[in-house]
This record gives C-alpha cells, structure tokens and sequence, in this order.
DNA sequence: CAGGAAAATTGACACAGATCAATTGTTTAA
DNA sequence: TTAAACAATTGATCTGTGTCAATTTTCCTG
C-alpha cells in the first residue's frame, strides 16, 4: 500500500503554483515591471545547466523538459507544464547557476523574472516565501519518485509508466499523436531508442495499444498500470 | 568542466542549516517549547514512510539514511548527518505523511517538533521561510546529483563514490572503521551485495584501498578519484 | 517531385551485473 | 564453549538491455 504512493515515474509536476495570489498589488508590479515575457521554440534551449542564472524562469504555456547533461547520455528529471516554475534553484542563497538545462519540447512562452527582485519579495513576503517553499518540496517529492521508479523498474514498466504519464498528465485522453522522437522517449524513459522501439512494439503485439506513425492510442489502460506496477 | 559539478553522488547533505538563527527569542522558546528531543538506538526507524507526520524531525547528533522502501529493494536517498532537518517534506501544505523513512546507522539524538507550530513560525518569519527555502532547494540539488551519478556510472565509479563520500564526509580521514554490512553498502550504491565484495577485492587487489574486516583505509585517493569520474 | 537527411525498425551480438548456491568466517546468546 | 544465526566470500550461470550494423520508412528542402 506504501507503494502505491510511487506507481508510476511519471514526470509533471503536477502540484498547481498559487504563489503569485499571495502578493500585495505593489508587489506583484514589482514582478511584472523586472521581468520579461518570450517565446522559445520547439526544441530551443531556454537555460543551460552550468551557465550563471540571471533569473527565475516561469513557463506560462507550454511543455518543457529539465535533464541533467552528462558526457554521454542526459538524464530527464521533469517534464514542466505550463503554470509552473521551470527553474529555481538558483534562488537558493550560494549557488547562482543553472543546475539543469531546460529545452523547450513545444513553442512555448516564459517569463523571466529578475533574481534579485524575486528574492526580495521572497524577504519581504512570509506567505509568498512559505508558498515558494511548498513548491521546492513538491519538486522534490517528485524527484523521489521518479528516480525510485527509474532505478527499479525494468524497462517495460518504465515505459508503460511514461505511456500513461503522457496520456493523463499531457494529453489528458488515450489518443494522442506523440510529438517525440523515439530517441526521446528513450530518454524519458531511461533507455537505448532501439529498446523503446522493440517495447513499443511488443506493446502494439499484445494488443495493449495501436500506433500508427507518431499516433499512440492506449487500448489497455488496466494492463498498462499493472505492468508498471510490477515493474 | 559542467559534469565536475556532479563527479560524484556523495549521499551527504553537505549544507549546513542556519535557520534557528533566524529566530527572535519569543519564537526560539515557542520551538524549544513545542519540542522533544530523544535518542534512537543503532538500527532504530526514526520515522516510517506512509505515515503521517506530526513533527519535524531535526538530527541534533548521529548519522542517519533516509530511503524509499520498494517491494524488493530500498533505493537510499541520502545520509543526513547532525546538524540537519531529517524530514521535512510533511511541512507543505497538501502532505501530512512522511514520504522516506528514516533509520538510525549508528545512536543518534534527534528533536521532534510539532509542524504545527513550526508552520505557525515559518508564517510569521519571512527569513526563517527563506532559510528553509534554502534547506529544501539544498535537498533538491543533492538528490539530482545523486539521481544522475546511480543512472549512469557503472558499479565500479559508484562505489568509488561511496567509499570517497565515506571517507570525505562522514569520517574526514582516510582510514575508518566501517559500521555498515557490505550489504548496506550494496543499497547505498545501488548495487548486489555479491558486487560489493568482489570490486572491493579489485580495489584491494590493486592497492587502491587496504581492507581489514571493517577496517577499511583509501590509499589512491586520486586513483578513485579517475574511477568515480569515468564511471 | 526528387533526392538527401533524419528517424524508425530489425537482427545479431556482447556484457555488466544480478541471481543462485555453496562455503567459510564471525558474532551472539544460551 | 558451543550452537545457531548472521555476514562475507567465491564461483558458476543467467538475463535484461545496450551496442553495432544494416535496412526501410518518413520527412524535409530545393
């Protein structure tokens, strides 16, 4: 039953962000009047891990993915929807880079907030700053799971996992055209593209779903959630 | 030169926590007031994940783990030494339950305080929120450092890793009289227990380490140093 | 629409590391 | 002190999944 807690590695945080109600008017134009709003397109990286960070990040709309570059392969922490912060870290007192690089999967519009605007309400606001706290611990209650689920499951539950991940949390129905690569479902999922296609294809033997080029249909939800269940 | 930030996936919480300076006299006996402190025993759970959390956990002295339990195996998510918060995660809103639990590796006193007043004080106390941000932003990086080092260094460089944390972080000397089993180190380093033992035996064979029942002594520091890093 | 690049697919193979089983060494407790 | 339980070691074997190479399909661009 404990368990149950971590069925899945899905990748959204999926906590909604409420700590822009907790500012006074003068302070929410404080905001707005040192930040800046832009678009990125698919696939342009919006930060880079290891660069010195200017701001906070807020994604107002669309779908962006954080990972951890490494000399070989990069590892997917999150994916981030709209609504959410995609970077904070750099708020913390003594670090002032970026820890991860973010990459956008769909165009998408962000706000750059300046830092040092953004710690000052932080300093001034006990309830924005609590709010602020909530959101770092719900990140990291995410990262638990996933990388509990990454490091023991084998690779079918993990891909059955990003399935239904994506069914609920991104598309919200059971059909939907996929606008990744095999490659990056490979890493989203933590494995060679070469696995994510045999799986895939396994999947679609068994009847659990229908794929047809970049479609994905999910036919057996139930199955799905057992196989990554037992992993 | 980005990848030295992750060489290696050292399981200590490295930051020191400065948040009870924060405090005024009134909400520093508001805490001390609201507070227990007591001992657990070597080996003792100190708290267990799933159930609800009505304190805040602080280890004032000892050396805990902190680790998800799975149906199989426990994925360790970190060593928390004296001087650090244990458990946090119950102070956001929205979640009343510990989500890892936590065991004693060697006696260790910690200081259970109620959430409810510790809430009460991080409302009241923007700096305090904000050091506590902190803490909790700290957490997050240690956690990604350790998630990418386990997903992609092979066995030899995680336990490489280990013994370097052990000996860097936990002991501060060289040589050091190991209280973990070798299948505590196995979890520790993701790995079979059986593994642990014979790359121990490589390290010992090429006078990287010297061994001695628990007894053990780095003598490559460097050497290790190349390993953990290759991976 | 052609042609070239990128992505997807498939099969063969390799290997890190888990598992299993047996043995030896070391505590613990009666 | 002697079982009995636990921890460590060692060898043999198995397997999931990565890598490599070849081919086909899809997509994009001029």
């Amino acid at each position: 039953m404990v368990e149950s807690k971590f069925i899945n590695s899905c990748t959204i945080t999926s906590r909604p962000c409420d700590c822009f109600g907790k500012l006074s008017k003068a302070e929410m134009d404080l905001i707005e009047n040192n930040q800046v709003e832009l678009t990125f397109k698919k696939g342009e990286i919006i930060c880079k891990q290891g660069t010195t960070a200017p701001h906070v990040i807020f994604l107002t709309r669309g779908l962006v993915k954080a990972y951890i570059e490494g000399c070989r392969d990069n590892l997917v922490l999150k994916i981030i929807s709209g609504g959410k912060f995609i970077a904070l870290a750099s708020l913390m007192d003594g670090n002032n880079t970026y820890i991860y690089s973010t990459q956008a999967y769909v165009d998408s519009v962000v706000k750059l907030i300046d830092i040092n605007v953004f710690k000052q309400v932080m300093r001034s606001n006990a309830a924005f700053a609590n709010e602020m706290f909530n959101v770092q611990s719900g990140n990291a209650i995410q990262i638990y799971g996933r990388f509990f689920c990454m490091s023991q499951k084998q690779s079918y539950g993990r891909l059955a996992d990003i399935l239904l991940c994506l069914s609920d949390n991104v598309f919200g129905k059971n059909a939907f055209e996929l606008e990744l690569t095999r490659k990056e479902i490979a890493e989203l999922s933590g494995m060679a593209q070469e696995s994510v296609v045999r799986i895939l294809k396994k999947f679609k033997d068994e009847n659990l779903i229908a794929t047809n080029g970049k479609l994905i249909e999910i036919l057996e939800y139930e199955k799905l959630q057992q196989i990554s269940f037992r992993g």
